[in-house]
RNA sequence: AGCGAGGUAGGGUAGCCAGGAGUGCCCGCCGGGCUCAUAACCCGGAGAUCGGUGGUUCAAAUCCACCCCUCGCUACCA
């Protein structure tokens, strides 16, 4: 049996889960199932990032110790996947003992292997924005981000020597040429690769929330590579399931953290004899309504509102229905209500509602001649999800769709009566059967619906094929409600 | 500034890497068909000098050069 195991990065849990962490766990989410679906032994995980001094001062403006702030907020992000139907086979934590463990093991190990010494970082420093800014980054000498004066800070710092693996690293992308995906970013990191890497300052003298550096207590390990280390924990490395599932198949993270993916995450893997990902898959960003989503705007979508409103599968469908994975894309609610309306009600729904009705007013026997398979390609399809590529995959899944409406019309169903029906009804209630179950891994709770009216087993991918239809129908009304657009109207 | 991505009918896209009639898809618009279906479905039509200029070629949206415009990235911000 093939392994897969897939990744969302851990999310940092000085914020509320917006509609980027939603989207980026959605799409692993995806392809989880999607594996599942083909049998593959999947391992798909997910947490959170609890240390750092963004984490430890958003706990003290709480009056909170900084263990009550992360426990409550990585509930937060629990409950969310829950909610959303988010099948994490574990959800790891960064203050997980385990994850601590594995962490201090992995800095040994490298610091055994020679690649970590003790420097000086010196940087700037804004502190209204508690944030450190490169030299490069500033602006006119000031903050680049509020505009206000920085100070130079310095600081006895342990470093990763992260220069020695530029080459290495080269030849990984050169070797692996998906490693880093899609490859219209990769060329960005690569050519920063190449332009030269500096040594990583790796650890913290004034943050206390953190993982001990031991090999001199008193330093905090920086939070980035913390994070990073989560991916072996999860498997309990260097025992557990490590030999199982490592090495990843798939880390599936925003474009804003490919270069700690793609760069630092691989360099530190080397430096520990450990074999890299197998690819670091870049998403884009959404903008919302057409303006940037960013904390300072505090424009925000809810997705909690939104599926309340919507519906879950609604808005997994306009994840991978409205932007190609790995470009960025826009999220309006008029545009979610458009798709909704337009294809979840028009094309979906109406083809299972008018189908089944066909169905059980037709008292003969179900059975005929496959027709309908023609055109639809399964091994095409499998193709497109083995490379990421959602977007084309549910298309071709959408062009079955309509395919199967475009026949019952073709055929004039309605007139048919008899052998001439009975094949009708055959063809259509095998299509969509196999279209609930390509389906399933995009809009679980509707691929449910579906073969729950049909009447059907729960199958795997192996029965897309046409056969028998051995399915008890039993129509329970709409799919999917249509919405008013009134006040989204977003193409006049 | 450097690096990267993109500019294709009213809107959104695919096609470009491996040149071959502007070829496709979705929405919108116009017309028709149908009545199994949530005014849903199906068919047909209008609508594009494929950002601009020049070049290579029998042939360029596609390759090359230059220019214009838009947007990202530039590392210790998780």
């Amino acid at each position: 049996m093939a392994k897969f195991y897939i990744t969302t990065p851990i999310y940092y849990v000085n914020d509320k889960p917006h509609i980027g962490h939603t989207y980026t766990t959605t799409m692993a989410d995806i392809f989880a199932r999607w594996h599942r679906l083909l049998g593959d032994d999947v391992f798909f995980l997910t947490g959170t990032d609890e240390h750092g001094e963004k984490v430890q001062k958003a706990a003290e403006k709480q009056g909170l110790g900084p263990e009550e702030f992360v426990d409550a907020m990585a509930a937060q992000f629990m409950e969310r996947w829950k909610g959303f139907g988010i099948t994490n086979d574990v959800f790891m934590r960064t203050t997980d003992p385990q994850h601590e463990r594995t962490v201090k093991d992995f800095i040994k190990k490298i610091y055994d292997a020679g690649d970590i010494y003790k420097g000086e970082y010196e940087g700037w420093y804004c502190t209204p924005d508690e944030t450190f800014v490169t030299e490069l980054q500033l602006k006119d000498g000031k903050c680049p981000y509020c505009g206000r004066e920085v100070r130079k800070v310095k600081e006895e710092s342990y470093f990763f020597r992260l220069g020695k693996y530029q080459q290495m690293l080269l030849d990984l992308y050169d070797r692996n040429p998906d490693f880093l995906s899609p490859r219209f970013r990769a060329m960005e990191t690569i050519n920063r690769v190449k332009e030269g890497l500096n040594d990583l300052s790796i650890t913290r003298k004034s943050v206390k929330w953190g993982i001990e550096f031991e090999q001199d207590k008193g330093n905090v390990l920086y939070v980035w590579l913390d994070a990073l280390i989560n991916y072996l924990s999860a498997l309990k490395w260097p025992d557990g399931t490590f030999e199982d599932f490592w090495p990843a198949d798939v880390h599936v993270v925003g474009k804003d953290i490919a270069w700690f993916h793609a760069v630092i995450w691989p360099a530190l893997l080397m430096s520990a004899g450990i074999e890299p990902p197998k690819k670091v898959f870049s998403h884009g960003w959404w903008t919302i309504e057409g303006r940037k989503m960013g904390k300072s705007l505090g424009n925000a979508v809810d997705p909690v509102d939104i599926t309340r409103k919507y519906g879950v599968d609604a808005l997994r469908y306009y994840f991978v229905r409205e932007m190609p994975f790995g470009e960025d894309g826009d999220f309006s609610e008029g545009k979610l209500i458009a798709r909704i309306n337009g294809e979840l009600v028009d094309d979906l729904g109406n083809l299972v509602y008018r189908s089944l009705t066909l169905a059980e007013r037709f008292g003969g026997n179900i059975t005929g001649t496959p027709e309908l398979d023609r055109g639809l390609d399964i091994e095409n399809i499998k193709g497109l999800m083995q490379k990421l590529d959602t977007f084309n995959a549910i298309e071709a899944i959408w062009e079955q769709v309509r395919r199967t409406n475009r026949y019952i019309n073709e055929k004039q169903a309605w007139k048919l009566s008899g052998e001439q029906l009975g094949n009708v009804i055959y063809n259509l209630l095998e299509s969509i059967r196999v279209i609930s179950i390509l389906l399933s891994p995009f809009m679980p709770e509707t691929s449910e619906k579906i073969r729950v009216q049909l009447g059907v087993e729960k199958q795997g991918l192996n029965h897309c094929g046409f056969g028998e239809f051995r399915g008890k129908v039993s129509k329970q009304g709409h799919l999917f409600e249509k919405f008013s657009r009134e006040k989204h109207s977003e193409n006049p």
